[in-house]
RNA sequence: CGGGGCGUAGCGCAGUCUGGUAGCGCACCUGGUUUGGGACCAGGGUGUCGGAGGUUCGAAUCCUCUCGCCCCGACCA
């Protein structure tokens, strides 16, 4: 492609709605623009981005014997009815009638439209195993879309449901699923990480998040160092610990702490460090108040804790209804005389010597003993699991990550083939609904996360599986006819051998092209200028590289192809 | 949905408090000079000041309503 042909447009300055690498990118080099709140445009380069990660979606999937397929986008609330979701999604969904008046929704997912695909044609073990895949819009009305295509209400999504006839063979395509997804990532050039996750409401056995490390990832995970254990933190276990997390003993003793209302307050006034400390959280599950005790300095994993009660409803209690229920201030909580169940993290076994709430205004106790001075309801993992916490499984640590969630795979069993009759004959004539599995890869999102982790000040760094162009060609001065006519030959060459590639033929300064290229983070630059075709010497630099080299210009067509070979195989064999 | 902020030229913003002929930079168009990291000179004009109502002799500016967008939080497989 010719620059000056192209519908590139890039912006000097950085749009105001932008916070984010990704999103700022993406908007100034001239792959995307808003149409509204969580909704974009694809520009050519955005497009080429999107097909070059869906040609590597396609080529795994088929590989690993899944089918390609298009459902609809607009789905009739009759199968939405049968699966029960018509009712239990909620605003999310977005919801329309045809002009009969008939409902219907705009497609977050597939589940119900596969099974009926398939329950309709498939009425023998026989026929099975099935996988089938699409790549499709979603639309998922987000309360709060967010840094671009992060967050995006309408995105490009790969997602695919497995029908198999018993547990063990669906556990088959979970895992065939699951190789396809790191070999897709992996060929995309990113760094990411399959990760344990929650399997939610919906039930099942198995869930794997693939999450693409980065800053600006929204989810929260530990890796294990040594074992190579990896979950999201709402999900994550801790060890449990042999020696009680806070020793010292001592005498139960009141202590004045007046105006101190936080942990940090306590500490300062009693100098003492947050991890002798023990916080008394108030919480109301389905209208009942119970107490959490946690250590000053840890966090309480509320999904943990909804597990725990089952409770539908929970959220912290306002400070007037905790202070009804404990008879204490908000600050000057604590265990010692409560009558209200209370759950103790993990590692308050034994504790000692602790620092807590004493009850009343401006009171605290130092030298409690959990043990002696309070009544636990029970000790259980509570804390969300922290850097430098020892790993369930081994003798490693946790390292904590954050990352971009842009893949799941998710093992269903029968929760939507049983109620949509989704069956078929066993070989001993028994009807026995099929065991499912569903698969989602966020197509979009994948270029976003790209972009996070391969950027730096000047623009995008793509890897060389996913950029929309491999290479570019800039000829520096462009009236200079010798010096156009290498350039021309160079790009007509390179085209006949297959190469992608952006020719800067606009009548632009060498600085205008410079800053487009870099921004624009094609992964490979040849410059063609006075200096070096002087000597009969093109310039070969790398997008994430700081320095060029000189490339004879001399069957330079051949070299640069045979560079970008070799860049696309180092990035698969990763 | 709760809290905060913003809406003025294609983009980034000033002007709003204290009402009085709508501005700056970039981009754009014309001409010229330039050409190895977003050039310079001269000329040109971009506009329902998000929308609707109101107050006023007069509203970008004050009041009411409304729409949109961004951020934090809550929510969600």
């Amino acid at each position: 492609m010719r620059f000056s042909q192209a519908f590139i447009p890039t912006l000097k300055e950085v749009p105001a709605d932008a916070q984010v690498a990704s999103h700022v990118f993406m908007l100034r080099g001239g792959y995307i623009r808003k149409v509204a709140s969580g909704i974009y445009s694809f520009m050519p380069l955005g497009m080429r981005v999107l097909s070059r990660i869906e040609t590597i979606v396609r080529e795994e999937l088929d590989r690993a014997g899944a089918q390609e397929v298009l459902m609809p986008a607009s789905v009739p609330a009759e199968l939405w009815q049968e699966s029960g979701r018509w009712q239990k999604y909620g605003p999310e969904l977005l919801r329309f009638k045809d002009r009969g008046g008939a409902d219907f929704c705009f497609g977050p997912t597939h589940e119900e439209v596969a099974v009926d695909m398939v329950r309709r044609e498939t009425k023998s073990y026989r026929q099975l195993p099935i996988n089938l895949y699409q790549i499709q819009t979603k639309f998922r009305d987000e309360m709060r879309p967010r840094a671009g295509l992060m967050r995006g209400r309408e995105f490009v999504m790969k997602d695919a449901y497995s029908f198999d006839v018993d547990q063990d063979a669906a556990l088959i395509s979970y895992k065939s699923m699951y190789e396809a997804y790191k070999r897709i990532f992996a060929r995309c050039g990113l760094d990411f990480r399959p990760v344990e996750a929650d399997t939610g409401a919906i039930g099942g056995n198995l869930s794997h998040e693939f999450q693409v490390l980065a800053e600006t990832g929204e989810d929260k995970l530990v890796a294990c160092d040594s074992c190579g254990y990896a979950a999201n933190v709402e999900e994550a276990a801790v060890r449990a610990v042999t020696e009680p997390a806070i020793g010292g003993g001592g005498d139960l003793t009141k202590v004045p702490t007046p105006g101190a209302k936080t942990i940090a307050d306590v500490c300062e006034v009693l100098k003492v460090d947050a991890a002798q400390t023990i916080k008394s959280l108030v919480y109301t599950a389905d209208g009942e108040p119970l107490v959490v005790l946690i250590r000053g300095d840890r966090t309480l994993n509320e999904i943990a804790l909804k597990k725990l009660t089952g409770a539908t409803e929970l959220f912290l209690a306002r400070e007037g209804q905790a202070e009804k229920a404990t008879g204490a201030p908000v600050g000057s909580i604590g265990p010692a005389g409560l009558s209200l169940p209370i759950y103790a993290d993990l590692e308050l076994e034994g504790a000692t010597g602790v620092v807590a709430g004493a009850g009343e205004e401006g009171m605290h106790y130092t030298g409690l003993d959990l043990a002696r001075d309070c009544t636990i309801t029970k000790y259980v993992a509570l804390r969300i699991a922290e850097e430098g916490e020892g790993c369930p499984r081994c003798d490693g640590e946790y390292k904590a990550y954050q990352g971009i969630e842009v893949g799941h795979v998710f093992s269903l069993g029968t929760v939507y083939s049983e109620p949509m009759g989704c069956t078929f004959l066993d070989e001993g004539g028994k009807s026995q609904p099929m065991v499912m599995g569903c698969y989602g890869i966020g197509i979009t999102r994948v270029a976003a996360a790209a972009i996070e982790q391969n950027h730096d000040e000047g623009g995008i760094i793509w890897p060389m599986s996913i950029a929309p162009y491999e290479v570019t060609v800039l000829p520096l001065q462009m009236k200079d006819d010798d010096l156009i006519a290498a350039a021309q030959k160079l790009y007509e060459e390179l085209r006949e051998l297959g190469v992608d590639v952006l020719l800067d033929d606009r009548n632009e300064r060498p600085g205008a092209k410079f800053k487009d290229a870099d921004l624009i983070g094609i992964p490979l630059r040849i410059t063609i200028g006075k200096r070096s075709l002087g000597e009969g010497n093109l310039e070969m630099k790398w997008r994430r590289e700081a320095e060029a080299t000189q490339l004879p210009a001399e069957g330079a067509a051949e070299a640069i192809t045979s560079a970008i070979a070799a860049e696309k195989e180092r990035i698969a064999a990763i």
